[in-house]
DNA sequence: GTCTATATTTGGATAGAC
DNA sequence: GTCTATCCAAATATAGAC
């Protein structure tokens, strides 16, 4: 019975597919703004038509939820790459930093993961669960640095996504709200630790 | 020559209508989304064929810009209805509940002011020109209490909207980032107030 | 698995009669 | 100012031949 073998093969060679009509679909993304994507042009630079992304995508939101899974796999990956120090404040600024680069490597990518403006778009299930983990994964950086109230981590990610929206928003290909990463970790710092050492301020 | 008059009310209906339309397209935004507004709709809801709204906007992109500028002054006249007190700190906190509620009682309207959304809509000049002045109001009262560092209303809008996206894209209906904003004000008081009279913290 | 063909809807926008 | 008539382009999606 050699089906089993050939049946790996066709299955290697679909998950191929999908995987290089998900780079194009990105790199439409990154052309065209998110909410632009459009099967026709996704087709035409794959070289199908647009009938044929039906055999890899049960539909349009299905590539969405496809990117919105990679993007957060991708965050995770970055997450777990990161070397964070035991000191709290020098990991919150180090986290600081490492979201400032993963949002500002990829727009489309950030306004995917990190901001709700696709209409009709609801990640499945699946999906979300990955934005879970990757919440939780930050959680426990945090304890493990004594940072663990109630709220500390709500209060961290509204002052991050805030950063990076007002960067994006307002000042896209500047540094005017990068230049406040340090200053907003310490911000955050003094008022989450206990209080001792604290920084120098402006 | 009784011409003026009838000019007049000529005028005057048009804008009366341009008025109407512009109504109906933020209550279709709130039903549809922003960004599935769409002119068929929103002729239809307001009894005309689409082609006519042409008539009253250039362009479906015109009706964004003027639901901008109509948007931002809600905002100014929102602002300088608020009586901020003398007192940083309760005018800090003030000023971010303002902001709340004037965002959370109208999803599209955040949408469009706050965040860029809308692939390929740009505000015209005139009507960025009131985005600025409401951010120049409140550098104003900011610096009237002595909050006028380099930074310092950069961080507050970084810190605000970031509250606000994260309370809507995460928990809408909900308080969890409500709950932070006394908490958040104190933070970012306690960071940029001359170091007298500090918060008590968490 | 990919194609042709097609359905179906919708989008924004213009010309010209009335 | 509003309409009819139309245009044109594009959208997502399905059926069925090969």
């Amino acid at each position: 019975m050699s089906e089993t073998p050939i049946i790996d093969r066709k299955a290697r060679r679909h998950s191929q597919t999908r995987a290089e009509i998900l780079d194009a679909a990105w790199a439409l993304a990154r052309d065209a703004g998110l909410a632009a994507l459009s099967l026709n042009e996704l087709a035409r630079r794959v070289g199908m038509r647009p009938q044929s992304l039906y055999t890899y995508f049960g539909s349009k939101n299905a590539i969405y939820d496809a990117m919105f899974a990679r993007g957060y796999q991708q965050y995770l990956e970055m997450l777990q790459a990161e070397d964070f120090p035991p000191d709290p404040r020098a990991a919150l600024r180090q986290g600081l930093w490492a979201l400032f680069r993963f949002c500002l490597a990829d727009l489309p990518r950030y306004q995917l993961l990190f901001q709700r403006t696709i209409p009709g778009f609801e990640p499945s299930p699946g999906s979300y669960a990955l934005a879970t983990r990757a919440l939780e994964f930050t959680a426990a950086r945090l304890a493990e640095r004594g940072i663990s109230g109630p709220g500390d981590l709500d209060l961290l990610t509204a002052l991050a996504t805030g950063l990076v929206d007002q960067q994006v928003s307002n000042d896209p290909g500047g540094d005017r709200w990068i230049g406040l990463i340090d200053w907003a970790a310490d911000m955050y710092a003094d008022h989450v630790l206990p209080s001792t050492a604290r920084g120098t301020g402006r």
